[in-house]
DNA sequence: GTCCAGGGCCGTT
DNA sequence: AACGGCCATGGA
């Protein structure tokens, strides 16, 4: 017995409902000209392994600092940089993977972010991850948040909940990924549907491993119990 | 005080 | 290829 990730979506979305990532700070873009894309590249870089709450404390210092566009970022001084970030932890490194894609983005597109995402997906995702500070899932967020690419990102909680409930029995990042996007995209064949549920699917599996398939699950409560081969073994 | 968070890199097996 | 140590803050 295993769950299908199609079951698994129309599942969570019966919950909680639609969750319109990336969580860009609305308020902000009242107020401010600044292409969000910029915000999203930044949030996925410094939510590694970090939680959200966070993030958002360096986001607003960076907006503060008018440093929320990646020219800025390009310009602004490291220390500097490091301090605005502070509150999102391994803001060291963190302050180099920024200063990083800002460099990058400079050299190879001229600072124009639609240069950067009308390269061809796949061309442009081995591009990402030669970059320091960009792994798989940080690449494939910029690509699917901000790009509105058809790629379906994997982290830790999607690991989880794959061995755990289980929906396959994978391990690594590229066969999970696989096997989400052949599965969806299956029922979704248009590029804007599939963007659509990858989008949707993986703020789901967020929000529902941050509430009850946690490390130590809360599986008493769990609103997949009854789907769940682990909640069905510790009964 | 302890645990953990929307990872990634680097060195060692 | 796979694994461990490391990076750091703030909330529960």
């Amino acid at each position: 017995m295993k769950l299908e990730p199609i079951t698994l979506y129309d599942t969570l979305l019966e919950n909680y409902g639609k969750q319109n990532w990336w969580p860009v700070d609305h308020l902000y873009h009242i107020n401010n000209n600044t292409d969000p894309r910029f915000e999203i590249i930044i949030g996925a870089i410094l939510t590694q392994n970090t939680a959200w709450s966070n993030v958002e404390k360096a986001i607003k210092n960076l907006k503060q600092n008018k440093k929320m566009d990646i020219k800025n970022i390009n310009k602004i001084d490291i220390a500097e940089l490091k301090k605005l970030i502070k509150p999102s932890g391994f803001y060291n490194q963190k302050a180099i993977r920024l200063k990083n894609f800002s460099r990058y983005l400079k050299n190879n597109y001229s600072n124009n972010i639609d240069n950067l995402f009308n390269k061809e997906t796949y061309e442009l995702r081995k591009e990402l991850l030669s970059l320091n500070g960009i792994g798989q899932e940080t690449a494939d967020s910029i690509l699917l948040y901000a790009g509105k690419k058809p790629v379906f990102v994997v982290d830790a909680y999607t690991k989880r909940i794959c061995k755990r409930i289980p929906i396959k029995n994978l391990d690594s990042y590229n066969d999970i990924q696989k096997y989400f996007q052949k599965k969806l995209s299956k029922k979704y064949s248009k590029k804007q549907d599939q963007v659509k549920i990858y989008n949707e699917l993986h703020a789901l599996i967020v929000i529902f491993a941050k509430q009850f398939c946690k490390k130590k699950p809360d599986c008493e409560m769990c609103i997949i119990q009854k789907k769940c081969k682990y909640y069905k073994n510790i009964i």
